[in-house]
DNA sequence: CTCTCTGCAAAGCATTTGCACATTG
DNA sequence: CAATGTGCAAATGCTTTGCAGAGAG
């Protein structure tokens, strides 16, 4: 997805697509699982100014629209990304580390299970909790 | 699993059995899926004088213990359940009701695309979001 | 008697919001 | 120019913590 058409999602919805809101796009397509603290730094880098009340109001939207994914883990502050490719995630727990993982055969599972229970129009992201290879190796 | 294998648990831990970790026990067996302050309101039927910070501090052991499982769903307030057995869930966006599921093929993928990875030690907990049937109907 | 736990109140943080001004379409 | 969006700062709400006294072993 190139930004032009990232953009066209926003100027199709009922809002308006603001340089601020750009640049929070932009931001979310160099790198995955940011927090809107990290955000809010990389907007600044082009814009200054913004503060962190737009990027929170700015992910607000582009997640109504379908453009982002929230993760929020137990933790602390939540973690935004770009809804691409509908994937899931491995967490470490040890160093915090979050892969991505595609697997459709979870995506037909839940989608059975919710239909069963009479469930519509759903989403759902796994986040599995672990330790990966390398924190497992100490 | 009766009261008594519950505190048990907690004899067996490092942690010492007090009568506000066993009413928070027993607050959680009443009904699954509470918020730290509704669990506050039902301890304090039989201790008035509880204090919603021994609330918090009683969950995190128990759950570092093994006996409560924690879901943070981006919203607010996060909900404690007794860990009894491992099922997932079904968030209604609309009515915010949560309905418990068993899925061991769920399982199973997961510790397939796990250990794919070289995950080890691994837990998840599913949680599909979408509009339960009654919400829908209307 | 010592170590752990508790109540209380204050602190911490991520997120949300009210308001006056700036910007968009 | 009317509606929407923004920056700023204050407010919120959940959760965590420091401390001094209470309780457990």
């Amino acid at each position: 997805m190139d930004s032009k058409s990232v953009d066209a999602g926003l100027l199709q919805s009922r809002y308006r697509l603001t340089k601020q809101r750009a640049a929070v796009l932009r931001a979310l397509g160099t790198g995955a699982h940011l927090s809107a603290e990290t955000i809010l730094e990389r907007v600044r880098n082009e814009m200054p100014s913004v503060s962190l009340g737009t990027i929170y109001r700015t992910l607000d939207i582009l997640e109504e629209i379908g453009l982002v994914q929230i993760f929020s883990f137990g933790g602390k502050a939540a973690r935004y990304e770009a809804a691409l490719e509908k994937h899931h995630h491995l967490l470490c727990s040890t160093c915090g580390q979050l892969t991505d993982v595609r697997a459709k055969g979870i995506d037909e599972l839940a989608r059975e299970i919710a239909a069963h229970e009479g469930f519509t129009g759903i989403d759902f992201a796994l986040t599995i909790t672990g330790q990966c290879a390398e924190c497992a190796r100490r």
